[in-house]
DNA sequence: ATTATTGTGTTATACGCATAATACAACAAT
DNA sequence: ATTGTTGTATTATGCGTATAACACAATAAT
């Protein structure tokens, strides 16, 4: 996977991103060891600084730690990951809602719009047809 | 209204996409005149050349038109708007289901989360208890 | 005709992001 | 002891964004 960089926001940010967003799906598991720097910049092919400086920020966050000479590792702070999970998913909730009303939508109309896409297989209701 | 300018994004592309919206929503309805450049500036708190660079994009993409010395107008192309304003709701849904998804989410978790919180006061149905 | 307003263009400056190319200290492995 | 790998820091360069400070042509208003 060539990582899915794109030139409409700075990279370093997009790297905390998806290493953030792997950590909280579990992709990456609390205490599991992170490549290198230089490993993760070839991985990103992006440069080592861009990456170290993805990283620095994500230590600050305190998501990952170091142990200066044998590497990141993920931190076992589970309750910290469940909570930005669950932080996270309300932000995606609010900007989706937020820009479905921005363009004329109602929140309903959003869910409704939603439902469409996401379940369009429905177990048999009351309702007689929803697509 | 201060126009909400953050510094994650370029100012240039957040005004491309306020005013999108703006027209997309009906704020700005169709034939209606622009502010001019330096007045748009003034209220954005932006450089004149900063929103001369968004208003550009804006009519590269055909959603606003200019009469040379008299100002810009929003285009009258009402199928566009409407075909722009659905496409923008796909988008929205995508990015949020992706988004999502990614933090270990399905699209059904996605959709429930959403419901519980855009709609918490429902109608009546047939099911029996939804959140 | 004069004036003001419109969009548009130019030049210079400053800042952040990203890369390239190194260098160094700390420690693990040998 | 030597070698390699780790995180980390430094300097230089290029690019895009944003601002400041202008200037000019076209035209509506007077």
């Amino acid at each position: 996977m060539p990582w899915e960089l794109d030139s409409d926001r700075p990279i370093f940010q997009q790297i905390i991103d998806k290493i953030q967003t792997d950590i909280l799906s579990g992709r990456y598991a609390p205490g599991d060891k992170l490549p290198s720097v230089r490993e993760l910049a070839m991985m990103a092919a992006v440069n080592p600084n861009t990456m170290q400086k993805a990283l620095a920020e994500l230590e600050r966050a305190g998501l990952v730690y170091t142990q200066r000479t044998s590497g990141r590792f993920i931190t076992e702070d589970t309750a910290m990951i469940e909570l930005l999970k669950e932080r996270k998913a309300k932000e995606l909730i609010d900007t989706f809602l937020e820009g479905m009303q921005r363009i004329g939508y109602s929140a309903q109309d959003a869910a409704d719009a939603l439902k469409r896409k996401a379940a369009p297989a429905q177990i048999p209701d009351c309702s007689q047809a929803d697509n």
